[in-house]
DNA sequence: ATAATATTTGACCGACTAGTCAAATACTAT
DNA sequence: ATAGTATTTGACTAGTCGGTCAAATATTAT
């Protein structure tokens, strides 16, 4: 009985996603969403109960297909060293891709809304709370994983080291989408990464080149 | 003739720094700015042209001030490792500051505001652009003063490590206001800036053992 | 006093805001 | 075919948005 699923819902949640992160949640209203999906007003509120509910939806969504990619560049069968190598350049190209598509750089989209709506909304603050702890766990994983093998000192305090990887890459990009410019943003990531994994920079220095040369760049 | 200035202009600015700093751009209508200054729209167009036009105002206005506490900060009468234990020290106060005001994790003003702004208005955007070159300059000198004293390899890369500087602290600021928790913050924001300049941080860390011993925490 | 100017006021605009709802429609199981 | 459900629609709020403006008022120099 019924009706077949369509696809409004998740429509309407790229639709939100595309303008959202390209402006800003204050921004873009229901009715801009709605005419941006080709959508009428009525189906939104079939289908979120709020703008906010969509928001935080949204934030949900997105962050599960960025999972997706986070998990296969966390994967075990990667050596750790190379997980972060190439997180770094996810960061960029993530940035990249929205630079092309929305003619601006964007930033973090969690971080973005996250904070704007921080002292307005409490669901969508606690999502992006909720995010970043996901988040860090992951690099909590690697980093365990790496003192193990012996890649990091027994005393490295994971916890503080995870969330400076985070705080540093949420600052970095933001800046890049206050600054639109994303001119330095895979180099200034990988190296403060190796920093604050307290690695040697120079085998790091050695791939990149390696690799450079090998894209005729 | 005419009639003598009055606060209205800097009332305006005053209430609208504290109610976007800690809601948010959007989120802060031009009627509520008036009706918790106590002034009429009419009066506010009269000083302002637009609300952004505000918006860069107060970002101006706000950062002038900060720049005071920050020029003496880094005055070259301070030994320079002390100008980033003091900056850490500012930064924390700032916030809790805020939070004491506003009852809740704020964050930084000229970022948040950039960042929320900088798809949607440009005259917002290229002042939170500024701001960021102003406060990197700051930072540039000190670190220049530093590499001719020696206390930094003269290969240093300043431009890169005040960048550096900047998104780390701009990093642990959002993330506090995210999470609304100032607990970790001038803990971390003195690592991450002693670990950006490379310095050992067990020098410092005595010397913060040693303060604490003085206030008795 | 009065003229010139600076500032404030309150009423007003049209556009837009998030959100509602009853009715229409599309689909599916029977 | 039809009954039941899922979805869509469009017209509708009531309030708020940023912004305007002519008139009122306050201040100062003369």
């Amino acid at each position: 009985m019924g009706r077949s699923p369509t696809n409004t819902k998740s429509k309407l949640l790229l639709t939100a996603n595309d303008l959202i992160w390209k402006s800003s949640y204050g921004f873009v209203s229901v009715d801009d969403i709605c005419k941006a999906a080709g959508i009428k007003k009525g189906s939104f509120y079939y289908y979120f109960s709020s703008k906010a509910e969509l928001a935080v939806a949204v934030m949900e969504e997105s962050y599960q297909d960025y999972e997706i990619d986070i998990n296969s560049i966390f994967s075990s069968t990667q050596p750790p060293i190379e997980r972060f190598e190439n997180l770094a350049d996810f960061v960029y190209k993530k940035q990249k891709q929205a630079y092309d598509k929305y003619g601006r750089v964007c930033g973090c989209p969690y971080a973005s809304l996250g904070s704007e709506m921080a002292g307005n909304e409490e669901l969508i603050q606690k999502k992006a709370d909720e995010i970043l702890h996901r988040q860090g766990n992951m690099f909590k994983q690697t980093l365990q994983e790496m003192v193990d093998s012996g890649l990091l000192p027994t005393k490295t305090d994971i916890s503080n080291m995870s969330a400076q990887i985070i705080t540093t890459i949420l600052g970095q990009v933001m800046v890049a989408r206050i600054q639109n410019n994303l001119t330095n943003l895979k180099k200034d990531v990988t190296l403060s990464l190796f920093q604050t994994l307290g690695l040697e920079t120079h085998i790091l220095e050695i791939n990149t080149m390696l690799q450079e040369h090998q894209n005729g760049e």
